[in-house]
DNA sequence: AAATATCGCTTGCAATATCAAGCAATGATT
DNA sequence: AATCATTGCTTGATATTGCAAGCGATATTT
């Protein structure tokens, strides 16, 4: 997508957590991370998206099709989660927008009484 | 890894094609196709691999692996049918307040549009 | 045989990815 | 209040991707 930066931007805040602290746990520089979250950056490589997937906790395959890039033939039906049932199945399709907007509300939420 | 090169102009010769052809495929040039088989890449575009691994019949995980990139783990994550991996998967645990802020939420934003 | 086309290849060149070092603003500590 | 730490960010600098244009060598055509 266009602006997947923002995204990026969710994922960090939605954890709460610092440029600097992926920069350590990611080795990717904060300069750089800031720069990806700021939409300066067009084609970040697979690798840092891989690491960014694993410290945000989403899938790999996520982040490249985020950014654009090819992603795997990929099919598969619903699941959820084990024993009870996702958020998801109960809120049904989201849209991309929507979905970022969830997610800056979630932060929001979370840092509500500190 | 290394020799990705030689591999990928394995491909291209098992189906006797010329770098000309494939440039005219794949539209990328024969020049930095050359540059591929012999070694002189290190890390090509997913794109360029994307459309390698049409050309040739051979898969873009394939491809991906050889050159060195992090392949998707094809796990047990949650997707729902559109194929997209659902928002409870990429928030991660949520408490059934959130979840319930987060459903009101959501209703709000879209009755709040037009 | 001469002219022409096609082959793989090399060489600048522009665009990009990524970093190290530093900056101003804000937050914490004394 | 003054000092120190931390935050996100900007700015060169370097490496790499990918291309356009050309090269010599080998076909193919006239």
């Amino acid at each position: 997508m266009q602006h997947y930066g923002e995204y990026i931007r969710a994922l960090r805040e939605a954890k709460n957590m610092t440029l600097r602290e992926v920069e350590k746990l990611a080795d990717v520089s904060n300069a750089y991370l800031s720069q990806l979250e700021s939409g300066k950056v067009k084609q970040p490589s697979p690798l840092t998206l891989h690491k960014l997937s694993e410290i945000y906790g989403v899938s790999y395959d996520l982040l490249m099709e985020k950014v654009g890039y090819p992603t795997p033939e990929r099919k598969e039906n619903v699941k959820s989660e084990s024993g009870k049932t996702s958020i998801a199945y109960r809120i049904g399709h989201i849209s991309d927008d929507e979905e970022l907007e969830l997610l800056n509300y979630l932060k929001f939420i979370r840092t509500r009484k500190k």
